[in-house]
DNA sequence: TGTACATCAGTGAACGCGCGTTCACTGATGTAC
DNA sequence: TGTACATCAGTGAACGCGCGTTCACTGATGTAC
């Protein structure tokens, strides 16, 4: 692992751990094991940093949800949709402190939508919603779900109850824990797919 | 308004508009109209005046969901929930940015965590959930709700969405608007009602 | 091969700045006699 | 009634601190001849 990926893990740690407002630069160095001023070497400002952490470091959901189309038509809809769920609120949790610390100014909100926009254009919040709802059309053209559900309003329904539990544990400081998981996302979704 | 209230509401628009980052003492007290050391007189220090601005000036969705329980029975259940959902967009768009701010450092989610322990009991950010899930016990109750519906993921699945969609809104930088918002409220409640 | 120079990752120490906070003070209002 | 004092909201100016950033420098590695 070069210097580089050192900054970003460990500012990526110290973000999620202690928040945005603990990470400073000589936090930062301090647990990468460098000066303050290699820092510099490697990026611009801080803010370049947290940047790369917020696009780099936080891949997350695109494994599952690139994974999905090869799903169609394979295993229950439902169990898929429980996979999603589960794999959303973990997910979710994690980055849910990190992701936040992008609202603590508007220009740093504007400066990551810009980056974002440069770097991985088509990708940011939203992606997994349109991820998720691409493959309940193609469930939904294959039969499988029935031709009267709206795809998007079905993702939005289960990703977005899926984003607020996260808020809700990291909230009460929880991490989302085996058992309580698997059944938060089994109600999430029988409920969703109550009259399908 | 006393100068207690001209700060909280200053800071409260400033944290709203430019961010926790900008909420400076010196900010808050230029927009109120006072000294930073009349900021002093009122409050211990700035973390009282955020954790104020968190519990005194955000209780938005409490007067709508207080509502819902003289409303079982009465309209559709639909519509009461299409307005519970607009509603709760409308207010999750608003206050996130500022909600956001508290997860900036881990002694600043502690410290609301537990003044929200003493000032208010049960309430929090678990609330709304927990009173749109009453009120669909009672509609269920009452027959008008199908008795296998789950009311606590129901409840889950439709405010989830309305938090996800009002983070992405304030993510793009965009308020709701009138008709777009009154069409997602629709399409959110008519997927998760449309087996009932 | 040795030698002279260039490059470059990384450092220790310092920098200025803006932050939250505190200080001694003012001036208006209330109170006792 | 006037007078002496207490209280208290609010101020201007300063404080120390920790922040992000930059500086001149080092020492290892590569390169040309």
């Amino acid at each position: 692992m070069g210097t580089r990926e050192d900054i970003i893990a460990a500012a990526a740690r110290i973000m999620r751990d202690e928040g945005y407002a603990r990470a400073t630069t000589k936090e930062i160095a301090r647990a990468a094991g460098y000066s303050e001023a290699a820092l510099y070497k490697h990026f611009h400002d801080k803010t370049e940093i947290f940047l790369t952490v917020l696009i780099e470091r936080l891949p997350g959901l695109v494994p599952l949800l690139a994974g999905l189309p090869e799903r169609v038509g394979e295993r229950a809809v439902r169990d898929n949709l429980v996979d999603v769920a589960r794999t959303a609120i973990e997910f979710y949790a994690e980055s849910f402190p990190v992701s936040a610390s992008v609202f603590s100014s508007r220009q740093l909100l504007a400066a990551h939508r810009e980056r974002l926009r440069e770097v991985a254009p088509g990708a940011g919040p939203g992606r997994p919603l349109t991820e998720l709802a691409a493959y309940l059309r193609a469930e939904r053209d294959s039969g499988r779900v029935p031709a009267a559900v709206d795809p998007d309003a079905a993702a939005a329904l289960l990703l977005g109850a899926c984003f607020q539990q996260a808020f809700l544990l990291a909230f009460a400081d929880e991490r989302p824990e085996g058992d309580s998981l698997d059944a938060l996302a089994g109600e999430l979704v029988g409920t969703l797919v109550a009259g399908w």
